[in-house]
DNA sequence: CGATGCAATGTTAGCGCTAACATTTTGTGA
DNA sequence: TCACAAAATGTTAGCGCTAACATTGCATCG
């Protein structure tokens, strides 16, 4: 900086000026100051303008280091955001899933001087983690969390699962099915306790028989196994349709009937959650149910970044149900 | 830290000694200080120290902005790596792919004052862009570029996508085939560009004929466009397998021939790219390569670390073949 | 034409830490 | 017991920037 200054012939403070959009600097002095940085390739040091505003202009994720589609599209929409927005994104991910290395994540974060922090973790144990952890920075907690205590500083943001999965068993029942099995995702996760829980409401309300599968994890091969555990009631008429809480969940579960030589929709109905890009190319084609991840990833920042404000009400975002070929009215037996 | 200081009865330069684990410092002090920073909650401030030795401990990761499985898992890699090394990680994604979004994020990223860069952004333009900027850190690239300038400082990682398109067509081959058509990648991608010229390498050494059919994008849709285009060269005998560029593209054809009556892998086999969660559960389940991607992730940020070592060998890794119920013998016609 | 006021620029201090050197304490051997 | 070295601790300066105040330049008006 000082370099600058000499080349331009000003002092060090008026570069300062300059660089921060100053207004009381004439405009030829201006041109000669960006003409010098220009020439000289000059860069503001970071962590010297950090230190002297104490303003990190960084915020930071911790998501979960996994390959999901959903939190890994909200984190990439929360980096445009922000980078949008002048900010740096510092991201960490969790190698296990409990308060532990929840705790270690926020740390790190925290270590690293961010200014707010967005949790895309949609896990019980780590968002309990946060409870704790005392933060005195914004936080923003993108998972549909219901129980949120009283005191909890953290804002909320995320899509409606029980909703989705409202709109997702709807479809089924005004198709004519009754027997609706749940192919439920696994324990500790918010989104498969919504989805769970929207499932049971709307089988309740119409009076529907609860017949639930839990899958051990998120993926096709969980899917798979529950599939198979649902063959044989399928077969004898017990089962008509399956919601099954994602769509890598679903594929797994086509899977099984197909081995099974169950047709789909013709023996029986299937419909997942998310909506992958290869859903529509499936066999069959999946109806499914379509979070906008991209509109969470901005509201996520907008909420941290304006944070002051004192509405702490939880930003809902809602699904939209989307109708393939998977699904269709029951066999008329 | 003079808080610290105070309470622990000696010299701010004391406690800090005790962070930075100098020897010089008796057990009892370096106690008595612990004590102290626990007592009051006390973190450094990374910016000061980032100032006073000028050392961000940052790395950032450019990748592209959007959901493909290798970059995402390559990039949940490096951060879980880099981590481990006391590293905090600061992500860019890229808007577009042309040279002026990668060198804004290149630029993003130096400001953000990072002592190193991993490309995670097998883009042909994204990488040119990297020749032309003349950073003075070290920089990773993690593509399978193989005209790279000497002039280029950059040292490569990636895997080897020729030899992983090779194995996949050499296994086609040894089945029995010989019209293998090959739905290759977008042009600009690498990844596209070795794995369409592996292909073309093992046809033309069994001297079998050259059918390529491009697709616009990695996506299933591409794919099924893709495969619809291929349908009558099947039905024809012309075709008798399928070697998509990945499994998007693979998914994307499977459907297509579904629709179109033809049996995989009866009438035509197909093979594919990357081995998702789910190719294992497509019907029918998709023989693949698969790659290796927290392997590349570590070994980008170690030679992004160790990167004064001379050596500027490209780390090559290679995929393994995996085989599953999509690809069979020709038919006898 | 000089007083006045504001715009433009300069000067000084300090953000919180570490490096380098200075000083004090401790331990050792003759 | 004292000199001496080595270990332990303290003191000072400065990383590169911005905030706050000090000064200068310049236009305006009676």
């Amino acid at each position: 900086m000082a370099d600058v200054a000499a080349m331009a012939g000003v002092s060090h403070q008026t570069v300062s000026r300059v660089l921060n959009d100053h207004p009381n600097v004439r405009a030829g002095t201006r041109d000669q100051v960006l003409d010098a940085i220009r020439k000289l390739g000059y860069r503001r040091n970071r962590a010297a303008r950090a230190l002297a505003t104490s303003h990190s202009s960084t915020i930071g994720i911790l998501t979960i280091g996994s390959e999901f589609f959903g939190p890994q599209s909200t984190v990439l929409a929360i980096e445009a955001a922000a980078r949008a927005q002048g900010y740096f994104v510092t991201v960490t991910a969790l190698d296990r899933y409990d308060a532990y290395s929840a705790s270690e994540a926020l740390n790190h974060l925290v270590d690293q001087g961010v200014e707010g922090v967005v949790m895309v973790a949609p896990f019980e144990k780590v968002i309990e983690a946060l409870d704790d952890a005392g933060l005195t920075i914004p936080v923003v907690v993108v998972a549909a969390r219901t129980n949120v205590p009283d005191a909890d500083p953290a804002h909320y943001v995320y899509v409606d699962q029980r909703e989705g999965a409202r709109q997702a068993t709807g479809h089924l029942l005004s198709l004519g099915h009754r027997k609706i099995a749940h192919v439920s995702g696994p324990t500790g996760w918010f989104d498969a306790t919504e989805r769970q829980i929207g499932w049971q409401e709307k089988m309740l309300e119409a009076k529907a028989p609860i017949i639930e599968v839990p899958a051990e994890s998120w993926q096709a091969q969980s899917g798979y196994e529950a599939g198979k555990r649902l063959v044989d009631s399928v077969r004898a008429g017990e089962v008509s349709a399956v919601f099954a809480a994602n769509d890598y969940l679903a594929t797994g579960v086509l899977r099984a009937f197909w081995e099974a030589d169950l047709e789909v929709p013709t023996d029986v109905s299937v419909i997942g959650f998310d909506d992958l890009q290869i859903s529509n190319f499936l066999i069959p084609s999946l109806t499914t149910v379509r979070q906008p991840f991209r509109d969470v990833g901005h509201a996520a920042l907008t909420e941290l970044l304006d944070g002051a404000t004192a509405d702490k009400t939880p930003k809902v975002i809602v699904p939209t149900l989307v109708i393939r070929a998977s699904t269709a009215p029951p066999k008329s037996s």
